[in-house]
DNA sequence: TTCCGTATAGTCGGTTCCGACTATCAGGGA
DNA sequence: TCCCTGATAGTCGGAACCGACTATACGGAA
C-alpha cells in the first residue's frame, strides 16, 4: 500500500464539505465547528490553508471565484473537481478498511506507569477517570440535543457514538487497572539497577499474579 | 495548562531508557524495538536524532562520551540529567491525569461513513473487523510469550493490555455497526442537494430509528 | 461617541517531522 | 573469492504543521 499523497485528514474534511457546495476556507472551518466535527478533525487556520493549497496542487479541488467584501481580505471560493469527488470516496473506503498504527499519548504514558509507583499511579489514573466521565457526559448531552431531538440524522453524527464507545472502554480499563493496583493484583516489582542492567523482584507467589 | 516544551512522546521513551543506563540513539531505537515498545512510540531515525538534540537543548539529557568503532560513524552516548529524571516522572503524571484530544484516522473516516452508501460501508467495516481480529490475536501471542511465560513482569507490558482493550472495543463497535447497517436499524438518509443546501429523507417511522 | 470584544479572512515564519540516503562492517552462500 | 543481505550509525533536505499575528467590520456598553 503506497503512501497517500495527502495524509492529513483535514483534507478529507475539506473534500467532504466541497461535496455539498463551493466554499472558502474560513467558511469550511466555521461550518465544521458548527457541526461538531472539530472533535474528529484538528482544525487549525494555518494547516487549513496549507491543506487547501495541497488539494489544489493535486487537482482534487479548484478555485472558482475570488470575491472581496469591502476592504476585508479577499476570499477564494473552492469547489471539488471530479477527481476530488472520486478520491474522497476511495480515501474513506481505504481508511475504514485498514487499521493503521496510531500513537496516542496515553499509551506512551501507560508504558511507563511503573515509574510513578503504585500509589501515585492509581491516583493519576483516578483523576483521568474523572475527566473521562465528564467528557462522556458532555458528549452525551451534545448527542441528545442534536440527534436525540431529531434535528440531525443519526448517521451524520455516527462518529460521535464511535468516539463515545472508545472513551467508555478507556474508562473501564482505567477503573479496572486502578482496582488492580489498589488490591495488589497488579504486581509492582521493585526494579533495581545493577551493573548488568536491571533486575526485578518476583511476586511472592512465584509468577502467580502475572495473569 | 501551558504547552509542553517537548511534545513528541518519543522523547519520553528516550528519557525512560536513559533512566536505566546511558545509551546512544541507535541503541535506544533497537532496545525499544526489542521490548515491543515500537507499537507505543513511533520510532523514526530522523525524529529520534532531532528529539535527542531537543532534549539536550533543554538540559534533560547530556552527552557523556563519543566513541568510534573502526571507521563507522561516531556514536554519542547520552545520559539523563537530574532535571531529566524529574521531568520524566512529571510528564508521565501529566499525560495520565489529563486526557487530550487525539484525531485518529478512523474517526475521520467514520464521520463520512454516509458517503459510501450502506452496502459498501458495511463491507469496508467488515474488512476492518477482520484485520482488527488478526491484530488482537497477534498481540495476545506476544503477551503470551513474554508476560505469560514469566519472562517479563506484567507491569512492564501493561500498555499492551491497554491497547488490546481499546482494539477489542473498536472491534465490538465495528461489528455492532455492521449489524445495524445490515438490518436497517441505522437509518440511511438519501441526502440530496438543493439550492438551499442539503435535505434528507426522514425515516419511514417518523424519527424512530434515530436511537 | 468612543471603546472593547468578537467575528471575519487569511498570512507568515519558525519548528517539527519524516523517510530516503550514505557509508561501514559482518556473515553466509555460490 | 566475490557478492548479497542485513545490521550498525547517523545525516540531510524538504514537507507538514502550528499558532501568533495582521487587518477590517460590527454591535453593544459606558
Amino acid at each position: 500500500m503506497a503512501k497517500r499523497k495527502i495524509s492529513n485528514t483535514l483534507a478529507l474534511a475539506v473534500l467532504g464539505l466541497l461535496q455539498e457546495r463551493p466554499m472558502h476556507p474560513y467558511e469550511m472551518a466555521s461550518t465544521l465547528r458548527e457541526r461538531h466535527k472539530d472533535s474528529s478533525f484538528k482544525i487549525n487556520s494555518g494547516s487549513l490553508y496549507d491543506t487547501v493549497e495541497a488539494l489544489v496542487r493535486h487537482g482534487w479541488i479548484e478555485p472558482v471565484e475570488t470575491a472581496r467584501d469591502g476592504r476585508r481580505p479577499e476570499r477564494t471560493v473552492y469547489a471539488a473537481t471530479q477527481l476530488g469527488q472520486d478520491e474522497f470516496v476511495r480515501w474513506i473506503d481505504e481508511l475504514l478498511r485498514m487499521p493503521v498504527a496510531e500513537y496516542p499519548k496515553f499509551m506512551a504514558a501507560v508504558s511507563y506507569l511503573g515509574a510513578l509507583g503504585p500509589d501515585r499511579a492509581a491516583e493519576a489514573l483516578a483523576e483521568r477517570a474523572g475527566h473521562l466521565a465528564e467528557r462522556i457526559d458532555e458528549t452525551n448531552r451534545v448527542l441528545a440535543d442534536t440527534v436525540g431531538s431529531g434535528q440531525v440524522p443519526r448517521l451524520f453524527m455516527i462518529e460521535v457514538e464511535c468516539v463515545l464507545h472508545a472513551w467508555e472502554a478507556e474508562l473501564a480499563w482505567t477503573r479496572r487497572t486502578i482496582d488492580e493496583i489498589r488490591d495488589g493484583s497488579l504486581f509492582w516489582p521493585e526494579a533495581e539497577r545493577t551493573e548488568q542492567g536491571w533486575t526485578w523482584s518476583a511476586p511472592s507467589d512465584g509468577r502467580g499474579s502475572n495473569r
